[in-house]
DNA sequence: CTGAAAGCGCTAACAA
DNA sequence: TTGTTAGCGCTTTCAG
């Protein structure tokens, strides 16, 4: 640790050479006799030599790392100064339950997806460089996205990782790709992957009509902002729509995604007597909050009423009943940006790349009743 | 994008200065005369300029990254080459329950200290490389961390990340800080980031023997080479001594940190009838399988049996009875461990640097029986 | 198959 | 305050 570290020129002093063999064996082996490159590699070894980075992507005017941009997952709160201490301690306390929203889905979420672009990554010889979104002004995230995108080839952005403006100016310097959804009104200009949102809903509606004769449907939607919530809730249209029911009937409740809200949405309408036949949510987070309310007042789903969710998290699997759902294919979205952002990195001017992928459909017992314990095994 | 990317030779000709002065608007803005700061900071977004990071990083000789690595999460499977195709399908289908692990309990243990990391990275202005460690091979290993540490200042890696021979060399050559545990024989070597897992075993046990009188408690454990296993093992004797009683007669079982391994063998135990009055189990996977086990077989907790965990994963919060657990503050790991690598990066030759974070002993239903909701609320 | 030499884009003395 | 210049460590023609 005390001396420098070495360099091309140290090893090639070191093996007799000069510093383009040392090189050449480094990328191409084949191109240089066993002999020397044997003594080259030895040399390398024997002084831990490590190429450099940056001194290659400057040479070699690429840097073979990418970058993925994360939503913020708020309540990080507070950027206090951390303190290192050390403190042989361990306080006890007694913790009592909380029911509520534990808000660690998202987090699964967002991890699958990392783990995709990190497998893909791996597999291209790409190195992936992460970025969650911390950055609570505009100001921040333009500071870290600027810091980033300079050491970069290319990089994805997860929907609503940053601002729309910022997006705009990154996009037209770098090649990049969006997962789940880009700025509603330039979605061709962008290379885009995502699911079969529309697609996966309808076909689900359409099993709870067919499978399960409901009419009366009613429907929880996300945010206004959002294109998956939109797509979504397209396919529930049509899905009502193909089997004679009048999407324009059915009612509609803002759960803006929050399970919160979902919560006391479904209170009310337990209060008021208002409950559906069934009861389709844009995402798993408002279904599972509607499953607590249910419970929490006695009423039995699927019998009284049926309940779905969209997105596929794990606690839909772990909820009681356990939650019928659209899963997406997480891995695979990221997976597939990977693959994206590499073939625009090999080929800037070609038009926008869009993939779409498939999604599956889940049927639980939050709509098919009790379900024996894995048949097949 | 179909122009080269401009670089400060066209800046500077477009402001009509040298290249000298754009640096140093950028690096040093205050040593700048006001009028020719800006009109580099307007040529800057009229061309659109991004620093390159490689040149940045190879003249200052630092990149201003830092590397992460965690373990393999295994079970990706299939490295089958990934093939982009949109498909507008949905697919639909019966998904029947399945109890047994669920794996995503280290996702969200690694995603806390990644967090942790980003949010301290962020502070420091360095950015984030990760590596989650896909590589099944040893040479893969060593491929993916040469091409990462050539890349960084430094590198954070969490125990059994890489092989221990990867580590020794890699350690020589870069700043490098272990999180959770080093290589047990060269522990002082390293710079080094853990919890009391020492502390919080002893407190957990100690409370257990106190406040619930028990005495017969038996002991179920982690894998052989896991240093955390073992701190946790000397808490647990440690306690047992503290109140006069034989911490060698309190018997072991090897559940591997498995929850599939602890369902197993609470099982053998419930069928020979030689449950003890506590199991105090190393972490909370086991727990939650003792736990599985014990509720398959009618058996009550904590009346009958008491059980306790370790780390404070979610699920210790969901399951029924909530765990007894001592939760580890994986944000501050994260945060810590960056803290420590600036601190080495700036300082290269000071010696080894440790920190021990404390950790919280969370009293629950699986050892106090029912408990009030949150009754300060 | 190997070496010499010209950059890659930026930073940091040193001059002016 | 600004400009000149010498690298940073590597890749990559082009000769040999």
């Amino acid at each position: 640790m005390v001396d420098k570290k070495p360099t091309v020129y140290d090893v090639a002093r070191d093996a007799g050479v000069s510093i383009a063999t040392v090189s050449r064996t480094l990328r191409t082996p084949e191109a240089v006799r066993p002999q020397t490159r044997q003594s080259i590699n030895a040399a390398i070894d024997r002084l831990g030599y490590i190429p450099s980075g940056s001194a290659r992507s400057l040479a070699a005017r690429r840097t073979k790392t990418i970058a993925l941009f994360l939503p913020t997952i708020d309540e990080l709160g507070s950027l206090t100064d951390f303190q290192l201490t050390t403190s042989d301690e361990a306080k006890t306390v007694l913790d009592y339950p909380h029911h509520g929203v534990h808000n660690h889905y998202d987090a699964l979420y967002f991890d699958t997806v990392l783990r995709g672009c990190e497998l893909e990554a791996w597999r291209q010889g790409l190195s992936l460089m992460v970025s969650l979104g911390l950055g609570y002004t505009d100001e921040d995230v333009a500071r870290v996205v600027g810091e980033v995108s300079g050491k970069v080839d290319g990089i994805i952005v997860l929907a609503r990782s940053m601002p729309d403006h910022v997006l705009q100016v990154l996009r037209r310097r770098l090649p990049l790709v969006m997962i789940a959804s880009a700025p509603s009104n330039h979605e061709e200009e962008f290379d885009l992957v995502r699911v079969s949102n529309r697609k996966g809903m309808s076909t689900l509606v359409e099993h709870l009509i067919d499978a399960h004769h409901v009419s009366r449907i009613a429907y929880m939607t996300g945010p206004e902002d959002s294109p998956d919530s939109d797509k979504r809730y397209e396919g529930f249209c049509e899905a009502l729509t193909a089997r004679g029911l009048n999407p324009a009937a059915a009612p509609i409740y803002r759960g803006l995604f929050s399970q919160q809200i979902a919560f006391d949405i479904a209170n009310t309408l337990i209060s008021q007597d208002q409950l559906p036949q069934a009861l389709v949510c844009a995402n798993d987070q408002m279904a599972l909050g509607v499953l607590n309310a249910l419970d929490k007042a006695g009423i039995k789903v699927p019998e009284r009423i049926i309940v779905t969710g969209f997105d596929g998290i794990t606690e839909s699997d772990i909820s009681a009943p356990r939650l019928t759902t659209v899963k997406q294919p997480m891995l695979d979205l990221g997976r597939a940006a990977v693959e994206t952002l590499v073939t625009r990195v090999n080929n800037p001017d070609s038009p926008a790349l869009s993939t779409e992928l498939p999604v599956t459909v889940l049927l639980r017992e939050s709509c098919e009743g009790p379900l024996p314990e894995c048949p097949s095994a």
